[in-house]
DNA sequence: ACCCGTGTTCGCTG
DNA sequence: TCAGCGAACACGGG
């Protein structure tokens, strides 16, 4: 499920669940998402995390054992998230690796579809991760720079959707907050990037920054990390603009239908009547 | 049965 | 050389 806001809940939960525990037992199935093999997690054994980082989407965990500092990043792919278990109950579907804590409680990180990632970075070196080094700026943490954002999209030959998919551009934008920002910003997805105006990255940046502001607010509203972590609510109502209203009346200019087309194989939507 | 999917990477092509 | 595209990864849900 995760983009940004999803990733940013995962980072302050496992803050939350983790901050001054100490590792007492670290298991990893054997999966492709656990690198570099199921026994990659035993050098956390009685290490105890103390730094709780998010780039995009990826969380950058940092432990300290004695002298030598261990990291673990995880990239939650598309189906990948961390729930909490006290230590006597049954382990979450889908768990591909646990870390278990003083105190009671196991972390477990569950990844249906296995596109995810989690990896030991030894000495928590991310900055030597080529991946990670990368990444475009975070939209959250380091804001956007409009100047150089338009910069980039100059470039950029790709519709605009598709460019704001690319994390070396930004990263942490994902498929659902693409079609969002578009559409607070009221630009037509298939326009080329590098034909969008000073005026219009303005505009974009603005969509980018309020509509993860708003997804993460309504996080934090609906969705705590006291026992386990939902992201979405079983039956709860779409909380977005256009992603997955295809059909539906434009909440904005209440005339034209909300449209749904595919741009590099992912789902675009839009209002042909707001967005140009 | 069939299609779809909040992500990323790889290999092919023009 | 490189942007762009489809496929692949893996599996449940509508």
């Amino acid at each position: 499920m995760p983009e940004l806001p999803e990733v940013e809940l995962a980072r302050r939960c496992l803050q939350k669940w983790a901050s001054k525990r100490r590792v007492t037992a670290a298991t990893a199935a054997r999966s492709r998402v656990i690198r570099p093999g199921p026994r990659a997690l035993e050098p956390l054994r009685d290490a105890t995390f103390f730094r709780f980082e998010r780039r995009g989407k990826n969380l950058l965990l940092t432990a300290r054992k004695g002298a030598q500092l261990h990291g673990l990043w995880s990239h939650l792919g598309m189906t990948g998230k961390w729930l909490r278990r006290p230590v006597a109950a049954e382990a979450p579907r889908f768990a591909r690796a646990s870390l278990t804590m003083s105190g009671g409680s196991v972390l477990y990180y569950c990844d249906m579809r296995l596109f995810g990632r989690l990896q030991l970075v030894p000495g928590a070196r991310f900055e030597d991760i080529p991946e990670l080094r990368a990444l475009g700026p975070d939209p959250l943490t380091d804001g956007v720079d409009v100047p150089r954002l338009r910069q980039r999209l100059a470039a950029l030959r790709a519709p605009i959707k598709v460019a704001l998919l690319d994390q070396r551009l930004l990263a942490g934008v994902g498929n659902i907050q693409a079609s969002e920002s578009l559409y607070r910003a009221g630009i037509d997805p298939r326009r080329r990037a590098s034909d969008l105006d000073d005026k219009e990255v303005r505009r974009l940046a603005t969509g980018i920054r309020r509509s993860i502001a708003a997804t993460l607010a309504r996080f934090e509203r609906d969705v705590g990390c006291e026992e386990d972590m939902a992201y979405v609510e079983e039956g709860a109502p779409n909380p977005f603009a256009v992603y997955d209203r295809a059909g539906e009346t434009c909440r904005r200019c209440r005339r034209a239908v909300i449209v749904r087309i595919v741009q590099a194989g992912r789902a675009t939507y839009f209002c042909p009547h707001c967005q140009h």
